[in-house]
RNA sequence: UGGGGUGUAGCCAAGUGGUAAGGCAGCGGGUUUUGAUCCCGUCAUGCGCAGGUUCGAAUCCUGCCACCCCAGCCA
């Protein structure tokens, strides 16, 4: 089902690629290339992360390296396992396998303590024992200098006394801070003195109630990244002003393994968000139904919207890693599914607005098997059957009783193909009291049929169909962009921003052989503008699709122009 | 106004001194039993701006402009 394909093309050579190719050429590392994917586990996965889990393990395979998925959990009370359990099963998902290196941060909770004893004896850490207000008032501002902590030059040994008794729990939440002595002066901010250790009595998801000092980002990752042999530690643009203390640290405790960190632009999309702290807010106000809803940008959204792991991979791919900012269009993201689909997704019919055509000329009884290729293109897929009979339904739009010149479907008197089918004439319109149409008569010409070889016969256009007898009743959702605004993600609040018509269901009538499908079918409805996936929530009675993507629709331009004639 | 980054088409993105790849979007056309797919064509005298160096500059130099990030005991 839906099998990635490994038409994944070889990646551009980007300046990251460039960077690792030439350390590889160089020796560096031995030659060896050893990425990470380092998730915060307080929240589910989105695409922005897909292109950070592509970039790293997409390098790695490259050059037969090897990737960690580590959880960055330094921050106790902000995390949850559940979130760990998602996060796996999304890298899973998109294609990744990181084998026996699943870590945590926390790993190494006794080692980081270590190398900040360490620190505190070569004299380059204290304990500050400001409060916070105070510590930032002593940062000084963006063009000021910040003025050193009157603790400042405690002795190692008194450093070390109160470090340690910071571990054992004497001291409350606050009271002291451990502080890298670097430079107030500096006129990077992240060089004044950073924080690398603070107290929180909480309890940790995986260390339980073994700490309550808990070491900063800076801190933990640099040296996580140094523990684990990683070569090339890859992250976003903001980090870019952490470098220098993300080498300042390896400079002091030097490490065995040198990693080097390197930066790349975020991805953002056109009206989506791409925060966990945003995402997460939809979720609590229940604006849409959890992390999986279907129109959510999370991996797990897309899952369970339909969109294909390989599609998202290719995504990736496309949008390439540079140091710009960006913004993505939608139409780059949808173009790949709609590729990735259209290749492999077997086609099927449905009727979303029936509208009733008996065919007068086709015996009462009489029910035929047709023969439909599950793919136009792609014979090799095999095919299956459809029932015809006397009554059948059409797409209500596919009738038009006052049609434009270049309208190819049905109108009265006109000819019209049943896919896969019969050619039919439209004879007669029937109407209800109030004037609506409710039924057509048509004839049928019964040398028409698909297949045979008098079908040859040409009219211009094509309609997709369902026997009434045999039509299942399905419900279709039908997903539109959660946001109106292109940056929703500038609002204060995005709930300003929210597409009230973001989803909407439909009962529509689907083929008998998608009863009894398996969940996650996904499938092309022929002639019907998109493309869709049975949902977790499947019936095996009455399935639930979601509308994956649409499909091009030169139909809707044609129609433009002949209204502007 | 301190520091760190980034500017190539509507959106991405190659290009590393030799005369502007590719994708998406758009536009025009052809094939088609999905108005889909597919195929063909078209789309920057121009690389943030202004000077300079050079036979030759998106690439080198100088100056300017615009935008993004940083003042968590978040990551």
């Amino acid at each position: 089902m839906n099998d990635d394909k490994s038409k994944d093309s070889a990646p551009a050579k980007d300046f990251i690629r460039q960077i690792v190719s030439e350390d590889v050429a160089t020796g560096k590392h031995g030659g060896a290339v050893v990425t990470r994917f380092p998730p915060e586990p307080n929240g589910y996965l989105h695409i922005g992360h897909a292109k950070s889990i592509c970039l790293n393990f997409g390098l790695a395979q490259e050059h037969g390296g090897r990737t960690y998925l580590r959880f960055d959990d330094t921050n106790p009370g902000k995390e949850r396992e559940e979130f760990v359990n998602a996060i796996t099963e999304d890298v899973r998902w998109l294609g990744y396998d990181w084998q026996d290196r699943l870590t945590h941060a926390s790993d190494y909770f006794d080692r980081l303590y270590e190398a900040a004893e360490r620190l505190v004896e070569l004299g380059k850490a204290y304990v500050d024992s400001l409060t916070a207000e105070q510590i930032r008032e002593h940062r000084g501002t963006l063009t000021e200098p910040g003025r050193n902590s009157p603790h400042r030059d405690r002795s190692a040994a008194e450093n070390l006394e109160l470090f340690r008794r910071m571990r054992d729990g004497d001291f409350a939440d606050g009271e002291h801070v451990l502080r890298a002595k670097i430079d107030m002066a500096s006129p990077n901010i992240n060089m004044r003195d950073p924080t690398l250790y603070r107290i929180r009595h909480l309890h940790h998801q995986r260390t339980g109630d073994k700490w309550c000092i808990y070491p900063m980002y800076d801190f933990a990752h640099g040296l996580s990244d140094a523990f684990e042999g990683i070569t090339h530690s890859l992250c976003t643009l903001e980090f870019e002003d952490h470098r220098p203390l993300y080498n300042w640290f390896l400079d002091q405790l030097k490490p065995l393994h040198r990693p080097r960190q390197i930066e790349f632009s975020r991805l953002s999309l056109a009206y989506t968000v791409t925060s966990k702290r945003k995402l997460g807010k939809l979720v609590e106000e229940r604006i849409v139904d959890g992390w999986d809803d279907p129109r959510m940008p999370t991996l797990a959204g897309m899952r369970r919207r339909g969109y294909p792991a390989a599609a998202l991979r290719d995504f990736c791919r496309r949008i390439g890693v540079t140091k710009k900012e960006n913004v993505i269009e939608m139409s780059l993201l949808e173009n790949g599914v709609r590729e990735n689909l259209d290749h492999e997704a077997p086609r099927r019919m449905a009727v979303v607005r029936p509208l009733k055509v008996v065919i007068s000329n086709y015996p009462g009884e009489q029910t035929e098997d047709l023969t439909a290729a599950n793919h136009p293109n792609r014979l090799e897929l095999g095919d299956r059957s459809l029932p015809f009979s006397r009554e059948i339904y059409i797409e209500r739009s596919d009738f038009m009783e006052e049609a434009p010149r270049k309208f190819f479907r049905l109108k009265p008197g006109g000819e019209v193909r049943l896919r896969y089918a019969y050619i039919i004439r439209c004879d007669e319109v029937i109407r209800n009291e109030a004037g609506e149409v409710v039924e057509l008569r048509c004839s049928y010409d019964p040398d028409t049929r698909s297949g045979t070889g008098s079908s040859d016969r040409k009219v211009k256009g094509t309609i997709h169909w369902l026997s009434v007898p045999h039509a299942v009743a399905a419900k279709v959702r039908l997903y539109d962009r959660l946001f109106t605004d292109p940056d929703p993600g500038s609002a204060d609040d995005i709930s300003t921003h929210l597409n009230p018509a973001s989803l909407e269901t439909v009962d529509a009538f689907v083929e008998p052989s998608l009863r009894n499908s398996d969940a996650a079918f996904t499938c092309q409805f022929e002639r019907l503008g998109y493309f869709c996936t049975d949902t977790t929530d499947h019936r095996p009675d009455h399935p639930v699709l979601n509308r994956i993507v649409t499909l091009r629709d030169s139909w809707a331009k044609i129609e433009k122009q002949d209204i502007h004639r």
